[in-house]
DNA sequence: AAGCCCCAG
DNA sequence: CATTCTGGGGCTT
């Protein structure tokens, strides 16, 4: 018998871009709504629904289908992203293991709740749906009352998130991620279902097309296609050796495992995100200046994300794909990154950047046409304590203005002693800064230098922590 | 470390 | 107007 220690919470907010515009703007409710990016509707509220419109659809099909829809465009996430954290800053109160998917899904591993509420009389009744049958429970390993007091804490969870963030929410219960993830589609919206363990095979099954598994992708389904296996019946009764045809011996067992339902892997701990990007999918771009616009308007908006997430990037990262009439399908896209070995300190040399690397992909003697063109920071480290980085002195953050001139009178006593242009930084560029602030760039250098190091020891023994804390390897 | 692919919503 | 705008992880070099 596999193991039903744990107990999992999948939430996922309903509609969610449609539910924050409503809320922003509650004459919106009553309405057909639909959040328009670029040419589509990428979702709309269960007004709108009624009215056949679905996920990506065309506008002038989904004006077709409800001509009243009201249109509100989202293709600056911003707002998105940060109620989406609101969210996830809420369910962390439930448990340290929350895991972000997408901005509006979240799993939640309430296992050390649960065991605090056993036995209270208070959490002995079910709340919400239950898939399956319950009489036929044939489980003593005390699953059963876990999931039961599963359901009374998604409950007051979901009843959280109404209250303090005005959103309506769908929760799955089980004792692993796969299955919370599937129940917790059942019923929505604003619903909740939980499944016993030996509901499984069943749930996997009712799916039908392999496709519907989560994980299993475009990619997955074709190779197991080749193995003529398109149902997930006939994944359940196909052999290992069967599939190792196609897969490696781990990715095989892991599918196979999937299609049952088993499912072990760990909630993780929750994270900043790792990278923040943005990407546009605008008129082709076929001039450098358009290209430079672009890049100048993400850099804006990147440099908000980062001051409010408080870390500084080692890497950025250009991507693009050229336009190409050929066929719907593929999204062949290019990128190229490098080390950005030094603070963010202004929006031009980050276009200087990003344009040497656009260069690097793009010869600038031929002509060319980009579809989409992105820029992204990854690598995300802390930033050493104390001091103020470059970053925040150009910006202003939290400097006043005695200390800001303090800082400059340090940096011009020193620079002559100990400054050279850093690995990352364009020389040219580099030589044409006041010389505090090559000062200053130098010094911050040598800060991320030693902030590395700190970063790869502190990775060491947290993955030692979450062994100790969780018994398991992440 | 760089670049591509696959997965997700 | 014709599948958007993200973000995470793995594999190969």
């Amino acid at each position: 018998m596999s193991d039903h220690s744990r107990t999992i919470i999948h939430l996922d907010i309903d509609c969610f871009y449609a539910q924050v515009e409503m809320v922003k703007n509650p004459a919106l409710k009553h309405q057909p709504l639909g959040i328009q990016q670029k040419t589509i509707v990428v979702t709309s509220n269960y007004v709108a629904r009624q009215f056949g419109i679905k996920k990506c659809m065309p506008i002038p099909e989904a004006k077709k289908l409800c001509p009243d829809l009201v249109l509100v465009k989202g293709e600056d996430l911003y707002e998105y992203r940060q109620v989406s954290q609101q969210v996830t800053d809420l369910l962390s109160q439930y448990s340290q293991f929350v895991e972000r998917l997408g901005l509006d899904e979240n799993f939640v591993d309430i296992s050390e709740l649960v065991a605090k509420r056993m036995g209270d009389a208070d959490y002995s009744n079910l709340e919400g749906f239950v898939y399956g049958d319950v009489n036929s429970f044939d489980c003593d390993c005390g699953c059963h009352e876990r999931l039961v007091i599963g359901s009374v804490i998604a409950q007051q969870m979901r009843n959280s998130v109404l209250e303090k963030l005005q959103l309506t929410t769908c929760a799955g219960i089980a004792h692993n991620k796969i299955l919370a993830k599937i129940v917790g589609s059942l019923h929505k919206p604003n619903k909740q279902t939980v499944i016993f363990p030996n509901s499984a095979p069943e749930l996997m099954i009712s799916l039908g097309n392999v496709g519907k598994i989560p994980w299993v992708g475009h990619a997955t389904k074709e190779l197991l296609l080749s193995i003529d296996i398109t149902t997930v019946a006939e994944l359940q009764n196909c052999s290992k050796s069967q599939l190792e045809k196609v897969f490696g011996k781990e990715k095989a067992e892991n599918i196979l495992n999937l299609s049952f339902g088993t499912d072990e892997s760990l909630v993780k701990l929750k994270e900043k995100p790792q990278s923040y990007g943005l990407e546009d999918s605008g008129k082709p771009l076929v001039t450098e200046q358009q290209v430079k616009e672009k890049f100048k308007e993400f850099s804006k908006r990147l440099l908000k994300l980062l001051i409010e997430d408080g870390r500084v990037p080692k890497v950025i990262k250009v991507s693009l794909r050229r336009h190409n009439p050929a066929l719907p399908m593929g999204d062949p896209k290019e990128t190229r990154q490098c080390l950005f070995n030094v603070d963010l300190s202004n929006e031009t040399q980050i276009v200087a950047m990003a344009m040497s690397l656009f260069w690097k992909a793009v010869d600038k003697k031929q002509p060319f046409k980009i579809g989409v063109l992105g820029l992204g920071f990854s690598k995300l480290v802390e930033k050493p304590s104390g001091k103020r980085t470059l970053f925040e002195f150009l910006h202003g953050n939290n400097a006043d203005r005695a200390t800001k001139s303090d800082k400059l009178q340090e940096s011009s006593h020193s620079f002559q002693t100990n400054c050279q242009c850093p690995p990352g930084v364009d020389k040219g560029v580099f030589a044409e800064l006041p010389l505090e602030v090559q000062q200053e760039l130098w010094d911050d250098y040598k800060r991320k230098e030693d902030g590395l190091k700190d970063a790869k020891k502190a990775k060491k023994s947290g993955t030692l922590l979450n062994f100790v804390v969780r018994g398991k390897m992440q």
